[in-house]
DNA sequence: CGGTATCCACATTGATACTG
DNA sequence: CAGTATCAATGTGGATACCG
């Protein structure tokens, strides 16, 4: 046993134990969920509601620069049908529509927060060795 | 002013404020970190660096569940290009290479598992809202 | 105001075959 | 063993136009 590693499916290796989840299936089902973190939307759009509280449509579309509607749409869909967000019609005229975050929505944004922090301490570093990668690339 | 909202690009508004970072260029940057967590392998693959200690090449190919020898060498080429990991070609014959984090991926790994931590602890619960939302909606 | 629908360009990924 | 090259399929996102 010169060789030693953990020859298991990659959830399995994450969690210590995956109740239900069969091996043979690629990846798992913990991809799909961190797919909704790598969008590249989501992220954006979820801070936003973190950072300003419950916010309509037209707010988030201004607010999060580049985003088109169809995107915030479609953004906003996926949050929802996750769970992470909710969507309320207020009573007004004409219609507005709220989004706020759910528990779940909230607890995540902790995380992000911590992962957003962490691009912003270490863009600097990763920059310079994209430069080296680059240049030494050219080079070659 | 009854409509107070932070009217600034997205990484503006996640981290105070980012020198040199102009509010005119869309998303302002912080996404193309997000990516490499976002894309498919680079989690899984970073984790199992972490969980394992330096990896050789056919090792990660085997321990990743269904990760093609074609994207395991885009996906390292990637995480070496940010930095994030090393490539070291052993003396050895057959020649091996060794793939270890540095010490910024190692920094990341920390975020990761708490993401996927987090991903392991609500998994049912998003699955429960998926449902339910895909649920009224063929029903529509 | 808050969406949908359609079309299209591009990036990401996978399968397969080949190589130093 | 650790790749590279090529090609095809699929997915993702943007532009635009229209709607209740």
């Amino acid at each position: 046993m010169t060789d030693t590693h953990t020859e298991v499916t990659p959830d399995e290796a994450i969690v210590e134990t995956t109740p239900g989840c069969e091996p043979v299936r690629p990846v798992c089902g913990i991809r799909d969920i961190l797919d909704r973190i790598g969008d590249t939307w989501s992220v954006l759009v979820t801070i936003q509601l973190k950072l300003n509280g419950p916010r309509r449509f037209g707010q988030l579309l201004r607010s999060v620069d580049g985003i088109s509607q169809r995107m915030l749409t479609v953004t906003l869909r996926r949050l929802q049908r996750d769970g992470l967000i909710t969507r309320t019609v207020l009573d007004t005229s004409p219609p507005q529509v709220e989004y706020s975050l759910t528990a779940v929505g909230n607890s995540l944004t902790n995380i992000l927060k911590e992962l957003v922090d962490w691009a912003a301490t270490n863009r600097a570093d990763i920059d310079d060795a994209r430069r080296r990668w680059d240049q030494s690339v050219t080079e070659h």
